[in-house]
RNA sequence: GGUGAGGUAGCCAAGCGGUUAGGCAAUGGUUUGCAAAACCAUCAUACGCGGGUUCGAAUCCCGUCCUCACCUCCA
């Protein structure tokens, strides 16, 4: 079995374990994508985003990833709001199910190779349910008027609990008994619901009904990654009961052949105000809002500097003139801003080298860092995802890559270091280029992240660009006749309206900050 | 009650037995007509509290306080 560098922590063992591959070279990967009945949040951007990192590693690494990430677009969630909203719950869930893929590969996570649907899988759902049903894992519950459930018999299955470290004692006092229970066993489970004929459903056995929770990621991840994969993805509130449930499906379907899954990650809440952002509290934020205001860059950079398995702070906050600020975010912008700036700067400085292989002595401080930026960022990464420490660095590299361009120039005259810095220059902005990439940040072209955040600020402040050219103009002009009062003057009105300006030997350009 | 995660300098956040990652803010510099950007320096002998183990602990052990989560739908 090849064993990787890469060490996850597992949860099933609680321990930080290296990725073992049961065929060398290839990674099987799933993860728990969305139930499609709203517009996601930000805790769903977290989720994706742990396994897109884990699979752009692997990637980067030269193993071959099969990505799985399923859409559950079969639910009573979407029925109930399919209802409210007098739509089809298909037309409902496929059109979630776009806008979820929009907001997540904007997010800059890698399409899955598969995103398989439950709606596109009940044949296979219904072969599972019934291999358990033969094996006694599973049973049929008549409700009469041809109408059938069927329960996961979870005292059929022994290894039920080690995933979330439950016993089945501990979880029966917390399990709510209803009256007229059906099941056999509070704990059970349903693999199928049966429904009547009216109702949205699926031919089965068991008369119409709907795949029950837990079954459809169970179902999927065998048809497209088999038995054994070797990582499953979730967020930690999954762990119980979903995973768990999957394990005992999986497990019980095939005994005798070893474990679902080889590596269970699971990624930490979003919080705000110390609370988990989730529905049910109502305290979430759309990823949609936060587009509204940030470039989805931003919010993946911000996601990156917590740890996956740790909380992360979601500040909201609510200014004067009505404008919300998500704080972390914009600080996370406000490095996106620079980063492009110095892919920028190091471009401009690497296209004057005319001496590919020019060097200089006094830069060997810098090239010793571009060169061992990629055997660090591996060390951060294959420490369980240290993105934190992955981004130090990105920030290490981004440093020196500026302090290259300030020395040549400072030193312009010297040509004999311009043509070696503005070598290095090359060198080094594939070194930041990479680690970037790696990281899928900032993999827009430069130019196009400057037009669309400059837009999308200026409209957040209500400014016209238009009046902004004409005071820059004017400022322009007093400069031009040395009236720095009338400049200055200028300067701060631009700056009371959220515009920097910049002044250079070639003109004044101005931006718009981050708000 | 059971199970799990976490409490690190003004703020965010790595580190998890042995030359204080990184970022933000602030202050001082280099630069600039003045600024901005960029870079440098300071802030930083910080690790919830009390014991213990060790030559050495933020890191290990015991106790304790606080926060959050899961046990019901949840990323």
């Amino acid at each position: 079995m090849a064993e990787q560098k890469l060490r996850l922590h597992d949860t099933l063992s609680g321990d930080l374990r290296p990725l073992a591959l049961e065929r060398p070279g290839e990674v099987r990967v799933y993860c728990c994508g969305p139930t499609t009945y709203d517009d996601a949040h930000v805790g769903h951007a977290r989720a994706a985003l742990a396994p897109d990192v884990l699979v752009r590693y692997l990637r980067w690494r030269g193993l071959h990833v099969t990505y799985v990430r399923n859409i559950t677009d079969v639910d009573d969630k979407i029925l109930a709001r399919a209802k409210q909203s007098g739509e089809e719950p298909t037309t409902l869930s496929a059109r979630m199910a776009e806008r979820y893929q929009a907001d997540i590969g904007a997010l800059g996570c890698s399409a899955p190779d598969v995103e398989p649907k439950v709606s596109e899988h009940i044949a296979d759902i219904v072969a599972l349910v019934e291999r358990l049903v033969a094996n006694g894992a599973g049973y049929v519950v008549d409700l009469g008027g041809g109408v059938r459930d069927v329960y996961f018999a979870v005292r059929a299955f022994p290894g039920y609990g080690k995933l979330s470290k439950r016993k089945l004692e501990d979880l029966r006092v917390g399990a709510r008994i209803e009256a007229n229970d059906k099941k056999r066993d509070p704990l059970d489970f349903a693999l199928w619901k049966g429904c009547a004929e009216t109702e949205w459903g699926w031919p089965s056995p068991w008369g119409k009904g709907r795949p029950g929770w837990h079954i459809e990621c169970s179902a999927m991840s065998a048809r497209y990654l088999g038995h054994g994969f070797e990582v499953h993805a979730g967020g930690m509130d999954l762990v119980f009961p979903h995973h768990e449930n999957e394990i005992a499906q999986c497990e019980a379907a095939h005994p005798g052949e070893g474990d679902f899954v080889r590596t269970w990650i699971h990624n930490g809440f979003v919080n705000v105000d110390k609370e988990k952002m989730a529905k049910s509290l109502g305290n979430f934020v759309t990823i949609r809002d936060v587009y509204q205001r940030y470039d989805p860059e931003a919010l993946r950079y911000f996601l990156l500097t917590v740890h996956y398995r740790g909380p992360i702070a979601f500040e909201t906050d609510k200014r004067e003139d009505g404008r919300v600020v998500f704080e972390g975010v914009a600080e996370a912008e406000r490095r996106i801003d620079y980063l492009y700036a110095v892919l920028e700067r190091l471009g401009e400085l690497a296209a004057t080298a005319s001496e590919p292989g020019a060097k200089a002595k006094e830069l060997d401080a810098y090239a010793k860092v571009f060169a061992g930026a990629s055997e660090r960022l591996a060390a951060a990464l294959e420490d369980d995802l240290n993105t934190p420490a992955a981004l130090a660095v990105v920030a290490e590299l981004a440093k020196t890559g500026n302090e290259l361009c300030d020395v040549a120039q400072k030193r312009k005259k010297d040509a004999r270091l311009v043509a070696a810095a503005g070598a290095l220059a090359r060198t080094g902005k594939a070194a930041l280029r990479g680690a970037l990439d790696v990281l899928g940040l900032c993999h827009s072209d430069a130019s196009a992240y400057t037009v669309r955040s400059q837009a999308r600020r200026l409209a957040a402040l209500g400014v016209a660009a238009a009046d902004i050219d004409r005071k820059v103009d004017e400022r322009l002009a007093a400069r031009g006749a040395k009236d720095f009062t009338r400049a200055d003057a200028l300067r701060a009105e631009l700056g009371a309206l959220g515009i920097e300006v910049a002044d250079s030997p070639t003109g004044s350009t101005w931006r718009v900050g981050v708000v």
